[in-house]
DNA sequence: GAATATTCATTGATATATCAAATATAATAA
DNA sequence: TTATTATATTTGATATATCAATGAATATTC
């Protein structure tokens, strides 16, 4: 009896949109990093959208952190891996030393006018077939579950 | 000028609703993440979820990679730590030695048993105040992105 | 001003993601 | 049957995710 109604109320979780939605992000990073990679070899997506970021306004690291969703230690060791790649240059912020100042370097400037194209490419593509009311839909609820998930949060 | 037409068309990562699908699945899963450790401390959902799956059917390990999009590298070692912690049972299938049998242990069901309510209560929680109608909604549009992203894919 | 607390960033440890290469087994072609 | 090819899984290398702990600078309290 109990089993049942436990049953009852659990879907296969395939059959949840929360299935769908994680399917659909894999699915453009997959476009994205493929479409990207074809242009600048050894960049990541989430890199080129840190760069975009950096580009910007003049966040600090954390800052950006929250901007991508990434934890502040990740976010740390990709900006380290950019700096080597020589995409980005950072400095101390001299107002607060606790601050780095970061901007994107003219290799990183270049990388980035070749990325964009590509970039409105793949969103495209991506939200090809779909109308501005369809998608305005779909902000709508995604919001609404962004606001439902952190309602529950702390 | 050219630099000005391109940013016409160079919305702020911020403003597409794929950044949104990104945040509200980051949302979620760090809401259920948070809420399964509570009662299984040593338990990831992406975990829980192959346990689901493995439970239900009598898939290869490829088979449930696919299922929660997950690299089959990726899936080898999760299953590994997994038959660690004594959550999962690997034997070889004889009628082809190349594939595994994967079956839930004993704690392994104890564990789905006490996650199930949560992993209810998770969903609910996140699609709260959101109409069947609405749900369609959503689940057709991103179906429709995921196909747009899947054809431009080979 | 000294002690304490807070903030920004880094580092360590472990798990996972990704690509490439290696293994083992099975299926197919010659 | 042997050689070739294909499939299922594993392993190596490197990047990223996450949590906890640390370091350095600033802010607050007494």
């Amino acid at each position: 009896m109990f089993d049942i109604s436990i049953k009852m109320n659990f879907q296969t979780p395939t059959k949840t949109v929360l299935y769908s939605i994680e399917e659909a992000i894999k699915a453009y990073r997959k476009l994205s990093q493929k479409n990207i990679s074809s242009i600048i070899p050894d960049i990541t997506i989430d890199q080129a959208l840190i760069l975009i970021f950096i580009n910007q306004d003049n966040n600090t690291q954390s800052e950006i952190a929250d901007l991508v969703f990434k934890d502040y230690a990740s976010m740390s060791r990709i900006i380290s891996l950019m700096i080597s790649k020589d995409y980005v240059d950072k400095t101390i912020d001299n107002k607060d030393r606790r601050k780095t100042k970061l901007k994107v370097t003219k290799k990183g400037k270049k990388v980035l006018e070749k990325l964009k194209p590509m970039i409105i490419k793949n969103r495209d593509s991506a939200l090809a077939n779909i109308s501005e009311k369809e998608m305005q839909t779909l902000f709508e609820t995604l919001q609404k579950i962004i606001s439902n998930c952190q309602l529950n949060e702390n």
